[in-house]
DNA sequence: ATTGTATTTAAGTAACTGCTTAAATACTTA
DNA sequence: TAAGTATTTAAGCAGTTACTTAAATACAAT
C-alpha cells in the first residue's frame, strides 16, 4: 500500500516484518480462529463450565446459561469443529468436555486477569 | 429453558453453575470482549508486530500487512478503545504500542501453541 | 498562506454471526 | 412399533464486522 513517503521508515525493519508475517501466515490464521471461538461470551462461558465441571450435556448448558438448546448446540458445534472440545455419547445424552490439549490455553484465559472466577471462588 | 426432563440432571450442580456464571457476569463480558479483539487475524498480527517491534505507526503496519491505511487505522482504534494498545504522537506520526498491562496475555497467546513464530525464529 | 504528508472519520456495502422456529435424526422405553 | 426424550440440522433474519472510497483533520515545510 505504501501510502506514506516518510523518511524515517526503516525499510529493513519493514521487510523483515513482512517476511515474519508471511512465513507464519498459517500460524496467525489458526491461532486467530481458535481465539475468536473463545471471544464469544457464550462460548467463553461454555468453555469455563466444561473446564470446571469436567463434562456437561447440551441440556445442562441450556439450563445453566438460560438459552435455547439449538443455540447451545450450534456453539458446541463450532467449538468441536475448532478442535477445542470433544464429545462422548451415552444413550441419548451427549457429554461434551474440553480437549486436554487445549486445557492450558483455557486455564490461562481464566487465571490471567485479576478478579477471575478462579480467584473469587477459590 | 429446561427443555430436558432427564433423571440424572444434578440440580445442585446446575444451580451452583448458574450462580457462578451470574456472579461473574462482568468478568465474562470483559474477558470475551478483549479476547474477541485478538480473535481477528489482522488484529492478532498487529498485536504481534507491536509486541515484537515495540512501536509502529499506521503507515508501517499498512506497508507490512499490505492493507489500506484506513483499514489499519480502524483496527488500531478498536484495539485502543479496548485498552489493549496506546499511542504517542511525534509530529504528524502516531506510534502505537501494546499497553504494558496487556503484555503477559499477548506473550501467552504467542508462546502457547506449538510452532509459534517465537519458537520458529528464536 | 499554500502545499504536502500522516492519520482519522464517515458513509456505504458485502459477508458473517448468532439467534429464532421448525423439522429431522437417533436413541429409549412402553 | 409407537410415543417420548435428547440432540442436531436447516432456513430465515436482524445485527455486527471489516472492508472500500471519499472527505476531513492535523501537523510540517516551503
Amino acid at each position: 500500500m505504501s501510502a506514506c513517503k516518510r523518511i524515517f521508515a526503516d525499510s529493513g525493519q519493514i521487510n523483515n516484518c513482512r517476511k515474519v508475517i508471511k512465513d507464519n501466515q498459517r500460524f496467525f490464521a489458526d491461532l486467530s480462529r481458535i481465539v475468536a471461538l473463545a471471544g464469544n461470551e457464550v462460548r467463553l462461558k461454555i468453555l469455563f463450565l466444561l473446564d470446571e465441571e469436567r463434562e456437561l450435556c447440551p441440556c445442562d448448558l441450556s439450563d445453566i446459561l438460560e438459552m435455547t438448546i439449538p443455540a447451545i448446540s450450534q456453539h458446541l458445534r463450532k467449538l468441536k469443529d475448532g478442535g477445542v472440545i470433544q464429545s462422548r455419547k451415552t444413550g441419548q445424552t451427549i457429554f461434551y468436555s474440553v480437549c486436554t490439549v487445549q486445557l492450558p490455553l483455557l486455564k490461562l484465559f481464566f487465571s490471567m486477569i485479576s478478579g477471575s472466577p478462579m480467584e473469587i471462588n477459590a
